[in-house]
DNA sequence: ACAAATTAGGTAATCGTTTTCATTAATGTT
DNA sequence: AACATTAATGAAAACGATTACCTAATTTGT
């Protein structure tokens, strides 16, 4: 491959004049600058980047690490980081975890070779953020699950009171025996958790059933088939992520129980098919265009000013009420 | 940054001896090993990724690139080819293009300058694969998408048989009127055209419409809203993936039409919510699995035969029938 | 017991850039 | 005209690893 070398002595200069000329951070007299250009055009010669990052110890690129490639609401999110990121000339690294630690600091340490100018984040239960190996160079910023680390950049969503109003939602329908589906992979099944409990304690209510449980489609079924086809089935299920409303939805459908006369069901995440299924889901939906776009232009911000101190956005998440939660009788 | 100057100060050898026993690769004395990897342990020492890659220009990385995150179909694809990686120890960069071909090109420089050890790529209309740029060192295998050139490895879909299968399952159910919606991003609308329009002529039938426009679900609906609300409405919808599934099924919504007795509907993509909707939605299923399990294969067999010639599987989709097709009165 | 072969490990070049420092040429100041 | 600036460029170090090439010490073969 042709390097600056090449264009050097094409153009009859020393490798420093060609990579002042590129980088334009240096006088130089026009005559000679357009030999050097001319070179560059000849030879189709394009600046390895990784080597300038090598020497620069930084590059315009980004990683965005997320648990599941899968999940709607984290495409959303990749897709939104992706255009706040180019919109400032920077490209993104998507990675994928698949909720695995393992895989989870094989990423995070090859960002970090890489130089990436940063990391947006869903971190898996075992992170800890204050492990010595990723300093200042590599800055985070933490979406989706909370840390409990007051000194990261953090965009969240106010969960506990998301699930508080989804689940107050289905008593104000006139559901009585809720049971709920959260995912065991993060703090935020945990916190949607609790105001799932806090909205039926205040209603004086006892939950049917809680189970945290890995958010897959498939345990999302398992689980909601096991209580469907229990003697005190439940009249309706809030589930935490939308890969375990799916897998309800199968449930219900193969357990022929229809939505929402024989059960409620609810969930988190706006996706393509909430309004198009069989009936429309009721949902929280995440502001996930809002969420992505923050949490780079806080990433950016901690680039150019590491010191700033640390901020957590917290979002509102809203409810959009659909037929699967409809009054019942 | 601790490097591996700072172990070899530490373990009181030269930087090649720190080098030789991280790689494995020349005889070490036990006691000097021992040395090494304490003071390795110690320091806490990483070796950087990215300078090993300026040096042995190539990596354990590989490059995924496709048109668009949010297609269920290509984050299918991606967790397939993330698996497949995984196991043979490689990671996977995760760039999206949004058919964009200055995006393309831009990831595709920088995968290259990352010294990835090849790219599994679904190529807009514009790219060339030509192109001098990326010669030997990167290889590349295609999916999705066909381009003409034969010296390439490619993982496609029989597109035009799929699409007659649907077509014709189409006719086989009552419908007369049919109206196409086809991606114009990429060759795979074009192909699937072909196979609908195939279909359509052997049945001795007129097409009432057809039209390629951009694989997303806003143009869908627009696309046939129009379509819905003229006087001479199809009897059924064809659609070429399922951003555009979803934006007929949007339009048929609000239109306040019923499928399948007003219109039917037939689309490509296997996804969560195809057989939740009302009604389930009949489709041509990809095998995504396959299709990244074979492309990663490929490519890492032509990484370690960079002479070996190029491949072209195909692959067959498969019908799943269901309500949104159901035969006509 | 001596030459040959093997083992162990250091030195320095290399990958492709950027940038510090030094040097020369050109210009401005008094 | 002598001196101080400034502009334009080159030489070489640096980023952090790997590895070809050496050298010295040890082992093996006869």
């Amino acid at each position: 491959m042709t390097s600056i070398k090449d264009v050097a002595k094409a153009a009859g200069v020393s490798t420093a004049t060609v990579s002042r000329v590129l980088a334009n951070n240096a006088p130089i007299k026009p005559e000679t600058r357009d030999r050097v250009l001319k070179a560059v055009a000849d030879l189709n010669y394009r600046p390895n980047l990784i080597a300038r990052s090598l020497r620069a110890q930084k590059s315009a690129k980004i990683g965005l690490v997320v648990s599941d490639i899968r999940n709607p609401f984290f495409t959303a999110i990749g897709r939104a980081v992706e255009d706040a990121a180019y919109e400032q000339g920077y490209s993104v690294l998507m990675c994928n975890t698949d909720e695995n630690p393992e895989k989870e600091e094989l990423y995070l340490n090859l960002l970090y070779d890489e130089n990436v100018a940063g990391v947006i984040f869903s971190p898996t239960h075992q992170f800890n953020i204050n492990s010595q190996t990723y300093n200042q160079k590599m800055p985070f910023v933490i979406i989706d699950r909370a840390v409990d680390s007051s000194d990261v950049d953090m965009v969240l969503l106010d969960n506990v009171a998301a699930a508080y109003e989804l689940t107050e939602h289905l008593i104000n329908n006139g559901y009585k025996k809720l049971a709920g589906l959260f995912g065991d992979a993060s703090t935020t099944g945990q916190e949607r958790s609790r105001g799932f409990h806090k909205a039926i304690k205040d209603h004086h209510l006892t939950p049917v059933a809680a189970h945290f449980i890995a958010p897959r489609i498939q345990q999302g079924y398992e689980t909601s088939m096991a209580l469907l086809n229990q003697p005190e089935r439940p009249d309706a299920i809030f589930t935490s992520n939308s890969m375990l409303t799916a897998g309800v939805y199968q449930a219900a459908r193969d357990s022929k129980l229809k939505v929402p006369s024989d059960v409620a069901v609810v969930g988190f995440d706006e996706t393509t098919w909430g309004a198009l299924v069989d009936p429309p889901i009721t949902v929280i939906a995440q502001p996930t265009e809002e969420i992505g776009r923050t949490a780079t232009e806080l990433l950016f911000q901690r680039i150019q000013e590491p010191s700033r101190s640390p901020k957590t956005v917290i979002l509102k998440g809203s409810l959009i009420a659909r037929g699967s939660s409809a009054k019942s009788k």
